[in-house]
DNA sequence: AGATTTTTGGACACACTTGTCCAAAAGGTC
DNA sequence: GACCTTTTGGACAAGTGTGTCCAAAAATCT
């Protein structure tokens, strides 16, 4: 009897053949980002899943193939993940530098820090350039979206009295660099950036952000006492 | 007659082979940058350097020590010119928002977003893990000297009492960062931003910056009017 | 248990790449 | 022109990678 290969979540039948399959999408994911789409061997992906050659190029027919399903697989994973933090953004919130500290600290734990995220970036600036298609789902899915979302969060903010903001989306986009100001280097060299430093670069971040949009009158009565930042 | 290699800028005699030498490593340079290591053959380096095969064999002998040539090579050109735009750094401006416009605008016409830029960044982002003492040289030499360079001239600034900045470096960083927000999508998928896009990039960004690390009460009676930022 | 499907390992052809060797050609120097 | 160096093209061996084929083994379904 043969299966729908795409059926995810088949009952009982098919279970070993997900198994299989997720393995083979794990461990080619892991290897691509690691080593690059050409030095990267069927034969390393097939080792890392535990599984025989063949069975790879059974269910993906092709290395190509295999390579355009884990980008579709990594960019569902990843837009989803961006989403479902967007979902926390703080609404009303007693402390708003705090609950923004948090709010860009889980952006950076969950989505540009995690393991998703890291492969999908070095997947994209090695191979975006030649095969743009490939990540123009991504690209509008993703950060286009993203973009507006926390813009209409922060537009929000503002209509309560909270920010000042003339452009949204813009200020979502420094929002998500401010962010990435104390950690870029870390992610550039291809690691991640410990709790503590995505911690702190959250802190600084919300520091500048609010200096920058944030309404003075409510109760900082004297915006020259700023705490001193933390070096980085 | 043997001539020494690393004499860059040899007067007659040599010509012909610092021709041949950098033709190669600007071939490498390209090819690495866009394809990769593991996708660049040597032939394909030899085909673009319009040179035969075994000339690039007698001059660097070996594909990982081209490699790291280029990346040498890359790595002084890039600090060279970061250096050289972080001098143009305003002193004493009459419009500190322009002034700082402009330097934004050449950090990333002369920096982030020329083709040695460009190139280093993704052979970072590529190698970097595996290799990551090939590039921490850069990292020291360039962004992190950068960071306190720039830092100083910010100091200076506050100091002046054109701003007021608690932490130098961390300024510096979020100015960069700040300077990246709206083109790090170009940057990411492999392209280069228009001069256009680099000047109202320049534009947004100082103006949150200021809006941050500005000292308000010299021209600027109301913060409350803030030109309306322009949409990228 | 029997039937069906998937998985496995190994052999295979084909193409590509690296790095070497070498003799002929081209170029510059005295 | 004679001498020396570099360059060139081509042949070459060795290794690696892709993708296919196939029969045996294992797993799964009924």
């Amino acid at each position: 009897m043969k299966m729908p290969r795409n059926a995810r979540a088949a009952p009982g039948s098919s279970y070993g053949q997900c198994a299989k399959r997720d393995s083979i999408t794990e461990a080619a994911e892991e290897m691509f980002a690691r080593e690059g789409f050409a030095a990267t061997s069927i034969d390393m992906i097939a080792n890392r899943a535990g599984v025989s050659r063949q069975t790879i190029y059974n269910h993906y027919g092709d290395k190509a193939n295999l390579f355009v399903a884990v980008v579709r697989d990594l960019t569902e994973r990843s837009n989803a993940g961006l989403f479902e933090t967007i979902a926390g953004f703080p609404e009303a919130p007693a402390d708003l530098e705090a609950a923004l500290a948090d709010f860009a600290y889980s952006l950076m734990r969950n989505c540009m820090c995690n393991r998703d995220g890291k492969a999908l970036r070095r997947l994209i600036e090695a191979e975006g350039e030649r095969y743009p298609e490939l990540f123009a789902d991504w690209r509008t899915q993703g950060p286009g979206k993203a973009w507006d979302l926390i813009g209409a969060r922060f537009a929000a903010l503002d209509h309560a009295g909270w920010l000042r903001i003339d452009d949204p989306a813009l200020a979502a986009r420094q929002f998500i660099a401010l962010a990435n100001a104390d950690i870029q280097m870390v992610t550039l060299l291809g690691g991640l950036p410990t709790e503590a430093e995505m911690r702190r670069a959250a802190e600084n971040a919300v520091r500048t952000f609010l200096a920058a949009f944030g309404r003075r009158s409510a109760a900082h009565e004297q915006p020259l006492a700023r705490s001193a930042p933390v070096a980085a």
